[in-house]
RNA sequence: GGAGAGGUGGCAGAGCGGUUGAAUGCGGCGGUCUCGAAAACCGUUGUGCGCCGCAAGGCGUACCGAGGGUUCGAAUCCCUCCCUCUCCGCCA
């Protein structure tokens, strides 16, 4: 969520910011503006009124105490009572109005985000060279398929497309990427957290997923619970109407969950295999931190993330996502793509986001020193291993010509003892 | 799931429907004292919004789990929801 100071100061400025973002994003802008001048409007006249009301309460006070009459005051009272019930009901109506719209805008870009939609993203370099094999590659279904370790078959038969079965040796080398990634964290100064993955609207309104991507989430309406698409989500929320000691940041934590999405509009897209699929797990990284270091924290994430891949023996490009692509809440994002032989092209398998105060604003989550006043955090998410994806990509940069899969050395030690191949 | 108790400021803990933003204690901050520290003593100590001000700040308003209601007036009374605790049942 945008400050709406800056909007009411600056509308000309915030107008060009937000065409970065897209032309849907500007749209609101104007009726954004007027609902804030009618909400000041109601404002002034409802605590006018209440501050009459107030001080004639007292009077009444005063006048019982002493044994008088005050039935005139009463009921001069109860008028104003009425009154006031009315702008209350204005206001209310407006604020409503105006937090409805005020949801739907979107962060402000940051100037280093290119500008442009989904295909002008900035490739800021790759690392590593892509095997060359000398037989035919296999993906990751084949190989997952022929040693049984990925069974999407029957994933579909128990709980429908999009959903799989990950068997033997793979889930041992699931835990063994979760052992690498949490360890690694913990020696930056991340505190492992295992989160509830179902959260109450408030968790996902406040991380900027409601209402714009409501159709990604799995909701129980029983319950009034949603299932979270990210840890990011609870991990956010967990410090929702806080206010920090300064000291403390950054709070950094990283997460371990599974995570649930709907996929919808994606249909025929990354259909094969695990790719893309509706419950996958993740080890998420996530930073509250103090808003003039949000940029070096990003880095730092980013920084992060790369060692996993570098350290996992996986080639890799990093993007600088264009601002007309960015999701709601995040000011910039940097992906990381590793390389996948069979599709012969970089895939997505990291995301890192700097969502500045977006987030912090509708979670009320701030931090405070020894002097001045509470100050809104700057929030940054960032993927450590998304499991799934991570999975694919050593399956077939690491396949050998029998159809076996090699592990990474620094996987090794979380396998059991003398585990080296897997399917083996 | 059933029965009961309860949710008040950073924490603990008072609070009659009417100077209660809220006693008291602890903690925090500032000061006196001290070579310094402790102790003692004095002072201070929340947040949002609006208006005024260049600003420091001032004024107003709201907030005692959340949302409604009753009333001239609600932390105090009523309703709904959420959460915590105790007992019973069930359970990984």
């Amino acid at each position: 969520m945008l400050d709406i100071k800056l909007i009411r100061n600056d509308p000309a400025g915030i107008r060009a910011e937000l065409r970065r973002r897209g032309e849907k994003a500007e749209a609101a802008l104007d009726t954004l503006l007027a609902l804030d001048v009618r909400r000041r409007e109601i404002v002034v006249q409802v605590e006018e009124k209440r501050a009459l009301r107030n001080q004639v309460s007292e009077e009444i006070a005063a006048v019982k105490r002493s044994g008088g009459d005050a039935q005139e005051k009463i009921a001069a009272m109860r008028a104003v009572g009425e009154a006031i019930k009315l702008l209350e009901a204005d206001l209310k109506a407006v604020e409503t109005e105006l937090e409805d719209e005020l949801l739907q805008v979107p962060n402000l870009a940051d100037p280093s985000a290119p500008d442009g939609g989904e295909e002008d993203f900035e490739v800021l370099y790759s690392w590593g060279e892509p095997r060359r094999f000398h037989f035919e590659p296999r993906d990751h279904l084949d190989l997952g398929m022929a040693l049984d370790m990925i069974d999407m078959e029957r994933g579909g038969k128990v709980s429908g497309s999009r959903f799989a079965y990950l068997k033997g040796d793979l889930v041992l080398l699931q835990f063994a990427l979760v052992q690498f990634a949490l360890q690694k964290l913990m020696g930056k100064g991340f505190r492992p957290v295992i989160p509830p993955v179902l959260v109450r609207d408030e968790a996902m309104y406040g991380t900027g997923f409601f209402p714009t991507d409501m159709q990604q989430v799995y909701h129980i309406e029983s319950d009034a619970l949603n299932l979270v698409g990210t840890s990011e989500v609870p991990l956010a929320a967990l410090h929702m109407d806080e206010i920090l000691p300064e000291d403390d940041l950054p709070v950094r934590y990283v997460g371990y969950s599974s995570c649930f999405r709907r996929e919808a509009g994606a249909a025929g897209k990354d259909t094969r295999g695990i790719f893309r699929v509706h419950q996958f797990d993740k080890v998420e990284m996530f930073s509250f931190c103090h808003p003039d270091r949000s940029r070096q924290e990003h880095d730092f994430m980013r920084s992060i993330e790369e060692e996993v891949l570098q350290e996992l023996g996986l080639p890799y490009r990093a993007v600088n996502v264009a601002a007309g692509d960015l999701g709601a809440s995040a000011a910039k994002k940097y992906d990381l793509e590793a390389w996948i032989p069979t599709q012969e092209r970089y895939r997505e398998v990291t995301s890192c986001s700097n969502c500045t105060d977006y987030q912090a604003r509708r979670l009320k989550a701030r931090a405070k020193g020894k002097e001045g006043g509470p100050f809104l955090v700057h929030t940054l998410n960032g993927t450590v291993v998304a499991v799934g994806r991570t999975i694919i990509a050593l399956m077939e940069n690491y396949q050998t010509a029998e159809g076996t899969i090699a592990v990474p050395e620094v996987l090794r030690s979380f396998l059991p003892v003398g585990k080296t191949m897997l399917g083996a």
